[in-house]
DNA sequence: AGTATAACCTGTCTGC
DNA sequence: TGCAGACAGGTTATAC
């Protein structure tokens, strides 16, 4: 369920609630959370520790022990809580009686122990592309990654390439800049390519003010729905009038995924009619 | 390299 | 009410 601004809504509220806590005892429920450990590997290497910082890459939340972080990934229904909860995946019990339990209805959730000096160089986090915020999204690197022959929408959801962006910042981005999902990369004129940079960062920071997206299971920690829902113009929205044009909103799906768009403000999947003589731009 | 499909899971909603 | 089918904020393995 959550892309950029969720994972790093919840991530702030963790921080207030949980840094400078001390792990007291850890419970595994559900044996394929862990892919690269076992629950014995966990207690060793993090019971007993503090908890000296909560951090994020991309959609993943960093807990880092000190010597050992571990990487917990959400999936599609994964979210922590400090409530109690029935079917818990896993129970953290921490100092100053802070519990930290996650749900996940749908047990997609990973979570990965790797020691903290190197977990960038580790997977999962090795794996990851440039990523919105970061110092490595520049202009110059994101036009590297255009020159594919990839849909523009796929591409965008590629974590190896660009690291964050979900299914719903996706359409939104591309709704924004005016691009037509299936508009292949390499064919976006640099202008195009500029207005897509810039508008995804500036979507992802809006719906971090806005505490994230809650259509279905989202929930910041707290329980409350975020409030970005209230400002989406196409996902989720087939049928609907476009904001701009009135034009119904329309969807097609891309690598098995919904993709949401404006038919009539988003263009033409092929920039230029095909001519005889190639290209434009 | 790209594409397409299925797989991992379970819940919710829609339409008949 | 029942039931089938579509769909869900994500990723990955596998086969062409």
């Amino acid at each position: 369920m959550p892309e950029l601004p969720e994972v790093e809504t919840l991530r702030r509220a963790l921080t207030q609630e949980l840094e400078g806590t001390k792990l007291r005892a850890l419970h595994i429920y559900e044996p394929r959370l862990v892919q690269n450990a076992s629950e014995r590997d966990l207690q060793r290497a993090l019971v007993g520790q503090r908890l000296r910082a909560i951090g994020r890459r991309a959609k993943f939340l960093l807990f880092d022990f000190g010597k050992y972080t571990a990487l917990l990934h959400l999936r599609m229904t994964g979210w922590p809580t400090l409530s109690p909860i029935k079917n818990p995946r896993f129970v953290l019990e921490f100092t100053q009686n802070k519990t930290l339990s996650l749900s996940d209805t749908r047990r997609l959730a990973t979570l990965h122990l790797v020691p903290s000096a190197r977990a960038d160089e580790l997977p999962p986090l090795s794996e990851l592309g440039i990523e919105p915020f970061q110092p490595n999204y520049t202009f110059e690197n994101f036009r590297a990654i255009l020159q594919s022959k990839q849909e523009i929408k796929k591409l965008l959801l590629d974590q190896r390439k660009i690291a964050g962006i979900g299914n719903i910042y996706a359409c939104e981005a591309l709704f924004a800049s005016k691009i037509h999902p299936q508009r292949r990369a390499h064919s976006l004129s640099r202008s195009e390519a500029r207005r897509l940079f810039e508008q995804i960062e500036k979507i992802l920071a809006q719906a971090i003010a806005e505490h994230g997206t809650s259509v279905r299971t989202y929930r910041v920690l707290t329980g409350e729905p975020g409030n970005f829902q209230n400002f989406l113009r196409v996902y989720d929205r087939a049928g609907e009038p476009c904001v701009r044009c009135r034009t119904k909103i329309v969807r097609i799906e891309q690598g098995g995924r919904g993709t949401y768009f404006c038919p009539k403000c988003q263009g033409h999947p092929h920039p230029w009619p095909l001519s005889p003589r190639g290209r434009g731009e």
